[in-house]
DNA sequence: CATGAATGAGCTTTCATTCAT
DNA sequence: CATGAATGAAAGCTCATTCAT
């Protein structure tokens, strides 16, 4: 084993029922998806599911847990960068966040999912403190446009990034049906991702710029 | 007792049990709702859901139906209302399907975890089925507006109804979230919901109009 | 289903679980008797174990509190019987004690278990709570043979009873032995039960007279 | 580092799993305490278990050999001692066991535990094999004390020998309730085993004198 | 039309053990 | 000689459903 690879710190199966449970969990809810099943998929004896994260209930925190600090992280690079006006910075989070949900399909939908149930547990408060701060990111991005009077005044910033988020989620979660209406029943997943990522970034930003500007 | 208070009567454990169920099946998803659980809550015994609907999926179904008949049927009266121009039938549907999201949240949540799964169920084919008819009756509706000039020519009308329907939907799974950035964290439930009925409604109209005819 | 029959609370079911979970808490412990294998000898299914008393350890506790009870109330008779001296009534004691033991060897093993482990289960807490009541049983009895002047003055009444309940459980537990010291390897059960119970009951009357008395 | 101190080294966590193994085979029962437990509590990985002793099964049998080699042992020296009488070795076999069990208590509920338990396995078979040649030891110095005219002619030494482990045994068990009717909840341990040691040394020595004399 | 009793199948998790290193 | 990774088997329990009444 080579320095690199041991500084993976998750083994190679580790990693295969992290990627069958995302699934699992996305098209057939937490309950739904046993670990046995899982187990079957990632192709490892149900035990090592315990053996790895605990429980299955830890396993999906170890998920969200795993997505979600990527995604702050680029936001918080993405503010920073001051060669940017405030409205080219907002379309580069809806860019972000387009493919984001466009090519993390599997992990939105578990989004999706947690918010419709009680946020009682451990992952439901994961999923709000990484609210909380994505919020305060982009208030301040918000303000700073307004400073520069890019931005109006009256800007409801949680409408806007519920407009962005739900949108996009909606989308990919009747993904079947958006792709009937836009005769692309058969078109192959790479190219069809790729238009819709265009095709919605666009739209989004035309909204955006429409709601922040006009 | 005349004969439809008694029909009343009999139906009356049905209905408590449908009640029971959109909100477990909402909150919990329908594999972590158990039917004892739908049972106790509906004071009723266990048996009875087998009983009434033959099975845990079929009591499913019974929801879907209920809900899905009333929404197309209410599109289609609008409709065919003459005395309104295209862009106010527009915001009329915009006040429907508000309404409808924000006073039947549960139900929402229902339609959005099972768009998440695989659609091999037969609640699956039921909404969709639903969807192309629903998406029928607005391409009708563009149309008109295109025809008499109202609507510009180049209208994406499912990436239009998928910002009214994801962003509403959106709002509502994280309504807490919602309520915290717009400081009614102790509002009661009425008034929240009249708020944001009348807030979002008129955000989305802008929008609306804006994409269909600016 | 007569009246009588309506008046037993425990259904036929029910009981031989009892029956079969007491043996095998017995002579495998609490871990060591599994609920399928209590379920398979006692003929009914696993989940009608959780189905009647809730968990194994539910079933352990009606167990406990079933046998406790009886014996509680026996002896409480036994000291209110005015007829007796005060030595006559701690040799009934005995004797009841001793019959107990030897007819009841099952449920006397679980106890003998149960002190062995930590006191923190709610089936020891239970059996502690039966000790402090018998306990207190036994120091009237004590106190009224002194003021009599039927007993010594310095008696442990403590040391006494776990005198009588150690030797008995113990001669019990070890009843292979017995058989074996006495030539009765290959007597039946119920002479070797009526021998044992004259002869142990004899034996530590003696011992008690002398304790009490001498 | 000399040999002999070599051996102690890499025997050093044998010793450990020994001594954590005893306590938690004899508080929670052999199936209750798992080698995961009793390898955490010892210091050392789960496999060493198997690796030193082969089998959680193989690892009582050690513990039961271990012990129970010692006891038959002492009881040979002690009985050899031509400088006693026969009364004087008796009272020698008392405190021996009164000691060994306070001082073992450990060892005694593992002991009590296995002889509730069904007799087909090794365990039990060594134990067995240790009573039956304690009990040879024992009739012998009956017989001697008989033969000199000491003891009565009609004592049955298994009920003895029964009274004695018997109720040592049950008064430690249930030391709790021992402690709570001397008033002695909060002495410290040290203390407390040596009042034991004495006072029912004392009390078993006066019944065995009763029972073998008078 | 209604229900309590009962169950087989399945759940998540822990078990003692093995094996490659 | 020692151990972390891995696993099949079994654990206790809950599930949706059936059936006799």
């Amino acid at each position: 084993m080579t320095a690199i690879e041991e500084m993976q710190v998750t083994t190679k199966k580790e990693t295969q029922i992290l990627e069958v449970a995302e699934r699992l969990f996305a098209t057939k809810g937490f309950e739904g998806a046993s670990v046995r099943e899982i187990a079957r998929d990632a192709d490892v004896s149900v035990s090592m599911i315990s053996y790895y994260f605990g429980s299955k209930e830890k396993l999906m925190e170890a998920i969200v847990l795993k997505r979600l600090g990527l995604v702050k992280l680029r936001l918080e690079h993405l503010l920073e960068d001051f060669r940017l006006s405030s409205l080219q910075k907002m379309y580069a989070v809806v860019d972000s966040n387009v493919e984001d949900i466009i090519e993390r399909q599997y992990f939105q939908k578990i989004m999706i999912r947690e918010q419709c149930g009680k946020s009682s547990t451990t992952t439901a408060r994961l999923i709000e403190d990484n609210r909380k701060d994505i919020g305060e990111l982009m208030r301040k991005l918000i303000s700073e446009g307004q400073r520069k009077g890019e931005f109006r005044g009256d800007v409801d910033i949680t409408l806007l990034m519920m407009t962005l988020i739900g949108t996009t989620n909606y989308i990919m979660a009747a993904e079947k049906h958006y792709r009937v209406e836009h005769d692309m029943m058969h078109t192959g997943k790479q190219e069809f991702q790729k238009f819709v990522t265009l095709h919605v970034s666009n739209y989004i930003k035309d909204i955006f710029r429409h709601v922040l500007c006009d």
